[in-house]
DNA sequence: GTCAATACTTTGTCATGACAAACTCGGGGA
DNA sequence: TCCCCGAGTTTGTCATGACAAAGTATTGAC
């Protein structure tokens, strides 16, 4: 009686054959539906029960898929309500992304300057950022990121040389978490810290600011699945050119 | 044979009359016990089954326990292999709530001065912002915030009437987010942009600040459950006294 | 006509049982 | 001695069934 789009899902179809979980298969499709627009923002879906039979699941499997958009805020719950279709696409919870990945998603034209890499033995402060031993190794960066031919970012990383080993080349040429992944590691949790101030008289220079020009800073430590810390960096911005963008969800 | 503290969780206590689900009791007990390290980093908890069996309840329900407790970064788990501690707190995916709160928990006694209360239909841009046709009345609020006898923070928000009516005094003794969860307005979507940039000659003074001090800057929109927008807020912080901490959780 | 109690709907929690997949480790064969 | 294979362990997925809690809608009384 209200708007209700009572999102058809029509066609059954979970192949019971495919490695990927049911669960999954189901909450992909729906997925597709609310992206596309055919089960309308605002509309309820049908309850838990009748998608589970006319999907020709279980309850708990059609229940875990509906959790899974959920928790990326796609869809809400209610109790004694229903599930509703909130937004029509996913809200990330935060990106474990680099900046190079954003910016080549942006179609930024990205370019990356090393002006140093070296290894050393890691000074109290960033082994304690990394959860390692005073004086373990590692790779410590400092890169350029420029975007569409103008400097926006002054980066420094320090990776345990256990992780990965690293090339000026790669560095030029890929994203630190391209890298990352590449090998294998993916970056699974971190702790960013963003704050703000002046730039030093150096790094106006650097980033083709006026002196004194406020800068956005990040420091992040990132952690793979197993708890290992992969990198830790620290890192400014021109404040003039970039922000960060975030979308949270609770509950 | 490894390190193991094969965390004993002892004494069975799980409380069936109680109101909180028995999930999240589990869950409770397992993060009291790694964050007061009775079961040390590394180590390996006891399995499912085992500790289903020993607690009284159902594998499910451990597992939706230990769960909750991966996805907070608190412990790894690996098929075939078992559930291993790989930090001793939480990590919390990302706190929706406000800076009022915030200083609240972290004991820096907050002190809110309401510069300006009215009601005034919305420009375009935080109509646009909130979502709603512009033109629709919305209250709108300057606040001073203090901590611990310093200004902090300027605030600007605008909040749809129709979701909350607000006095003075109301903001004057609580947070924003604090007055919207009383009346049954929770947050549960938002999205935020966090920047910087140079404060006007207005705003250093206001803020206790040098001429073109740093400034962090936040514009945040919030929606409830039901995908109504609560509130616009734009925001700035001084950058020497202020910065926000994030904890991101990528799976 | 208005308000309160009741029935219904829908999600939330929990139990039990079963099999599959990934990893570890030890034993047997080359 | 080294490698491969199989047994054992542990988490991952899925089904079925049941009851509880929170909203909504309906009905009945005043």
């Amino acid at each position: 009686m209200t708007s209700e789009l009572q999102g058809r899902i029509r066609p059954v179809e979970v192949d019971r054959t495919s490695p990927v979980p049911l669960y999954f298969q189901v909450a992909t499709r729906l997925q597709e539906l609310i992206e596309k627009g055919e089960i309308g923002v605002g509309a309820r879906i049908e309850n838990e029960v009748d998608l589970a039979e006319r999907l020709g699941v279980s309850r708990p499997t059609t229940r875990r898929a509906i959790q899974y958009l959920v928790e990326r805020g796609m869809l809400v719950r209610k109790r004694g309500v229903g599930t509703q279709v909130v937004h029509p696409k996913v809200r990330r919870p935060v990106e474990l992304s680099s900046l190079y990945d954003d910016l080549v998603a942006g179609d930024r034209a990205p370019r990356t300057e090393v002006l140093r890499l070296e290894v050393m033995p890691a000074p109290d402060a960033i082994a304690n950022a990394l959860e390692v031993a005073p004086g373990t190794p590692v790779t410590w960066i400092e890169r350029l990121r420029y975007a569409g031919g103008e400097p926006l970012a002054l980066m420094h990383n320090a990776i345990p040389i256990d992780v990965l080993p690293l090339t000026r080349d790669d560095l030029a040429a890929h994203g630190l978490y391209e890298l990352l992944r590449r090998n294998g590691l993916t970056p699974r949790i971190a702790t960013q810290v963003i704050g703000a101030r002046s730039a030093t008289p150096a790094e106006a220079k650097t980033l083709a600011e006026k002196r004194g020009a406020s800068l956005l800073t990040m420091t992040r430590t990132a952690w793979d699945g197993g708890g290992r810390a992969l990198e830790y960096g620290s890192h400014v911005y021109r404040a003039s050119r970039y922000s960060f963008e975030l979308n949270l969800s609770a509950g």
